[in-house]
DNA sequence: CCAGGGGGCAGAACAGTGTTCAGCAGAAGC
DNA sequence: GCTTCTGCTGAACACTGTTCTGCCCCCTGG
């Protein structure tokens, strides 16, 4: 869109270049202006095009100068992680609406990892055990053990969750980028496609796969993920006693 | 190991080249041969160092040779994606066992996917919808629906089963690569560092993450797995009404 | 007000990567 | 025997992450 002043970026003449420097304020690099960056970048040009050459174009810098504020490439998608869950504040657990606050959690989850493109990649990459976000795993397991859940299923609800949000947007990005690398146009179109792929598999040998067909893809995303949810939430609460009964 | 015969591989004197030409039977290159030695690469090597020179080297060929087999990295990928699971023959659906079918299917997933370092991630990036592929995406939606699930749930549990299964292989391979990068001897060894850290919470900010922990890191990944698996058949099986009640 | 450190950045370099292309050796066919 | 054609080689292009040396500028001490 606005790449008119980072992309054919002539270096200014020597004549201009104290008067620019006592001019602009000269903006200390720092991680946070450095995370900034390569999430431009990343919602410009996608995973694969992400690199410390591309992060520090976009901040008119050289790449060297990015590995005195960072230890590398790893390090700059541990902070992308962690700017992009540090600031979740998870509500008080409410054992009577356990079912929905454990949804809620996962549809956050999931908003934030598609505001940006492929962040879902880098996210399942990294360890969710980030001293910066154990609050938020402390709040998680006080919702599963406040709910009733046993202990070994409270341990692995979160595991459970975090992999299934990871994963359900990480496929996403991945259809995502199929669209966009076979130029078909909309989603519909894609849909309309795949649709048309399965239509004309044999019969006689797919009978279940041309059955639901229609439910995998005239289903948005948003209704697949929550059945899949729904899935969860209900096995998590089969493991509940009921107290009166 | 044994990498003797392929690390300085001095090139032979062009006296014996004709010579070694004609003894050897000069094998082809087919795009088998070509995914066997990826796969070599893989194991020894590990994702981040499986590069397209590498397989060509594991084979004592040109790199450009590949080119002329297969379309690409992303094309080698998939390929091994299918090499692993075209041999899959899933079991005739019987709706009295449909649980521990969905389960033994779930384990061999797994452990297909562990018997190659790090091919979680390779897995993680292919769409299980490649035509070789069907016949097992249909068994298993036969699974689902002789079971009794409704075709929305059965739809989404292929894909949620999918996802759980590579993001936990996937975890292991991270948490392997991990250990691997911290010189830490055994994993018993790993695990007892983990374990200190979380011991070492202030107890009063985390108390669900200190009672949890021993759940977490005690159980071995085995264990673990077939809790996140009890959880989701759990689910599925929530949405059977029952026959006779 | 000036000299001297020191931190932060630039430039170049190293060792890789995926992919492409012109050219050549050898086997297959006539 | 000669030609064609396939399948491989070698070199090249445009990148990548990371490191190292050196320089410039700002802040400090005098």
């Amino acid at each position: 869109m606005t790449g008119q002043d980072s992309d054919d970026a002539v270096p200014a003449p020597p004549w201009e270049r104290s008067r620019r420097r006592s001019a602009q304020v000269r903006v200390p690099l720092t991680r946070e202006r450095i995370v900034d960056a390569a999430f431009t970048v990343l919602d410009r040009e996608g995973y694969d095009r992400l690199s410390m050459r591309q992060v520090a174009g976009e901040l008119g810098v050289a790449v060297s100068a990015l590995y005195a504020h960072v230890a590398g490439k790893n390090d700059l998608f541990q902070l992308m992680y962690m700017r992009l869950f540090d600031s979740w504040v998870l509500p008080e657990p409410d054992p009577e609406r356990w079912q929905e606050q454990v949804k809620d959690f996962a549809r956050f989850g999931r908003a934030r990892l598609l505001e940006h493109r492929d962040m879902a990649r880098i996210s399942m990459a990294q360890i969710p055990f980030l001293p910066e976000l154990l609050p938020q795993v402390e709040r998680m397991m006080a919702l599963f053990r406040g709910a009733g859940l046993p202990d070994p299923v409270a341990a692995a609800a979160g595991d459970m969750l975090s992999t299934f949000i990871d994963g359900f947007a990480y496929a996403e990005a991945m259809w995502e980028e199929r669209r966009r690398n076979t130029d078909v146009g909309s989603w519909d179109e894609m849909r309309e496609t795949i649709k048309g792929y399965f239509d004309a598999l044999p019969p006689e040998r797919f009978p279940h796969l041309l059955a639901l067909s229609s439910m995998m893809f005239e289903e948005t995303n948003d209704e697949r993920f929550e059945v899949g949810l729904d899935i969860i939430v209900r096995g998590l609460a089969s493991y509940i006693e009921p107290k009166d009964a």
